[in-house]
DNA sequence: TATTATCATCGTAATATTGCAATATACAAT
DNA sequence: ATTGTATATTGCAATATTACGATGATAATA
């Protein structure tokens, strides 16, 4: 016990919690809101805008990749992160989806 | 250590992030997925519906409401779960406003 | 080549999550 | 009151996450 028995869902439920579980952290939306606002996007810069070391920003950073929220380049002596478009459009997506269906939807429960 | 220095961050990004860590496993995606397609919505149909014991969905159930994403209900015998829609409308806006800031974007950087 | 800068990985401690059996609670019906 | 049904809570084992110091790897620069 104390793994998620993944396998028991859909691909796309799998897909969405996996996302949404990179963004389950706030320094990893803090690190998405930092890509969003600047340009140029080396990990040093996420450092200095966190208050979390250096090997705790590199993790998360990973793990921001694993889920593909975001993508990183080599550029010479640094690494250039930056946001993996595609999957945001997804998790947006999915909300719109989730929201409208819901706004439709016959309130006759609990309301 | 272990633990999420959530007062380094702002409310807003732990907001953000509580909510993306409810939906941050996929029995839970599950549930939120299922209590759209219902009308009547009570937590047995939910254990009936997802591959785990009852006590580990009633975990879940609670994790989603603590997260603000549910709203439950008691009704007579039985508890009466349901989305909030508030909160499924606060994830809706602040994707579309990340995937739309991320579209205007300059993008010269890992591009 | 030696040094410095930048980011990744390893190792490890602290804490959190996941999942379930057992048990408790609350209500409805008999 | 007792029984049955529905959900919650407790307690625990297995695993995952968070965080950081120490150390590596690589590339630019002196």
């Amino acid at each position: 016990m104390g793994a998620t028995k993944t396998d028991h869902f859909t691909a796309k439920q799998n897909a969405i919690a996996s996302m949404a579980k990179a963004l389950g952290h706030p320094a990893r939306v803090a690190i998405i809101e930092y890509l969003l606002k600047v340009d140029a996007c080396i990990c040093g810069d996420i450092v200095n805008e966190l208050p979390l070391a250096q090997p705790t920003v590199s993790q998360h950073l990973k793990e921001l990749k694993n889920a593909g929220l975001i993508k990183g380049e080599v550029e010479g002596n640094s690494i250039c992160y930056c946001i993996d478009e595609k999957s945001l459009e997804k998790l947006q997506a999915y909300f719109n989806l989730t929201a409208n269906k819901l706004a439709i939807k016959n309130k006759n429960c609990c309301n």
